[in-house]
DNA sequence: GGGAAAAGTTTCCTATAGGCTAATTTATTG
DNA sequence: CAATAAATTAGCCTATAGGAAACTTTTCCC
């Protein structure tokens, strides 16, 4: 079967349901003027080294046209930059400077049919990391449609009880109070207790 | 008194903002391919998510034409992909399906003159993230040089004891059992320790 | 192996990116 | 304010991206 994402709060910034293009507020032609104007660079100068026209520039850092991506390439190129960074998001929106306290319980709950998440930390925008608190709930391997994967690498640390991490690709290993994982997220993984009490792990994600 | 990075294991920061020169022969089709290939998604269901025609995706992943801007930006909508990941160059060094199992105090040794680290997980190379467990020895602010302070985000789970969390420009937080908190790194920090023996933290630092 | 269904590729057409030139508008500067 | 340079716009053309459907290859049953 191939259920979609079956458990784990969402990572992502969310786009609702529909199959919309939405999100992404990402000015791909504000970026570049700001790059060029930084390097002090005319249209002109910048269409020498990068072998686009003056006149195409222009549309591209005004939005009228999307560049392919070889005219991406060209500009990066030429103006001697790092495509993902181009890419890279208005740079951490979490000002210099904060922090997030959640006392303990205190946490944003995110119930599953096989875990019960406890969300820590969630006010914060744009965090490089989510962490939260799972209590695991499965008690067979069977308890899951399909196994969790998505984009980032995660690490769970085992708080109390004692469990097994099933692994694509891997046996599943047996864990105790204290034992710690890292993992990459994209390789299918889940969680089942095997003890009579629920499992509580410490679990976060990074993409 | 000044001491530069008083505490804390090493980030390591990456080649940061370095000169990128060169071309880049980035397959953008090839990793398109494999990001479908591993979401097992037929071209006919990518299509679906993202809205491009089949065909078009065909050519794309071919590398018979180079997508515009809004053909990568629906891609990565549609199949969840972070863009600045997509346009990573060697494909996060952490094959697909990596995972390192740490078992309790196991970890690596740090020791400092006023925390005690243990490392988890060593060996993947190139994590996002950096986990350790840490023994906190100070008993007063004054037992630090100065604040630590890095690149980078952080979060940290008080696991035994009980700490004041010091940071620049708020006031101390204290700090219980099951207790996190996630701040800025750039925020000078620092941690004490109230009760008699010494506390225990999870501490997971991100760049 | 043969036939059907599914996945993938190619063809053909339309929409749009990108180049060239020149005209117009918007800064800079003396 | 005049003079100049840079940036934007417009017109027109060519190259190519993207969509719809035909075609080819692979997969899977019997």
């Amino acid at each position: 079967m191939s259920v979609e994402q079956p458990d784990m709060p969402e990572l992502k910034i969310e786009s609702g349901s529909g199959l919309q293009t939405s999100v992404e507020p990402l000015q791909l032609g504000k970026r570049l003027r700001e790059i060029r104007q930084s390097l002090s660079l005319t249209l002109e100068e910048a269409s020498q080294k990068t072998g686009l026209a003056r006149s195409t520039l222009s549309k591209i850092e005004n939005e009228q046209i999307s560049p392919t991506f070889t005219a991406v390439q060209k500009l990066a190129n030429g103006l001697q930059i790092d495509i993902p960074q181009l890419f890279a998001k208005p740079r951490s929106t979490m000002a210099s400077g904060r922090r997030v306290l959640t006392k303990a319980g205190a946490g944003t709950p995110h119930p599953t049919s096989t875990y019960e998440h406890e969300l820590l930390s969630t006010d914060l925008a744009r965090k490089k990391m989510v962490p939260f608190k799972t209590r695991v709930r499965a008690r067979s391997f069977n308890d899951f449609g399909d196994w969790v994967r998505h984009e980032g690498e995660e690490f769970l640390l085992v708080l109390e009880g004692e469990l097994a991490l099933y692994t694509e690709f891997y046996e599943p290993v047996v864990m105790s109070v204290g034992d710690s994982m890292y993992y990459d997220a994209n390789m299918g993984h889940a969680l089942v207790s095997l003890s009579e009490k629920d499992a509580l792990v410490l679990w976060i994600a990074a993409r």
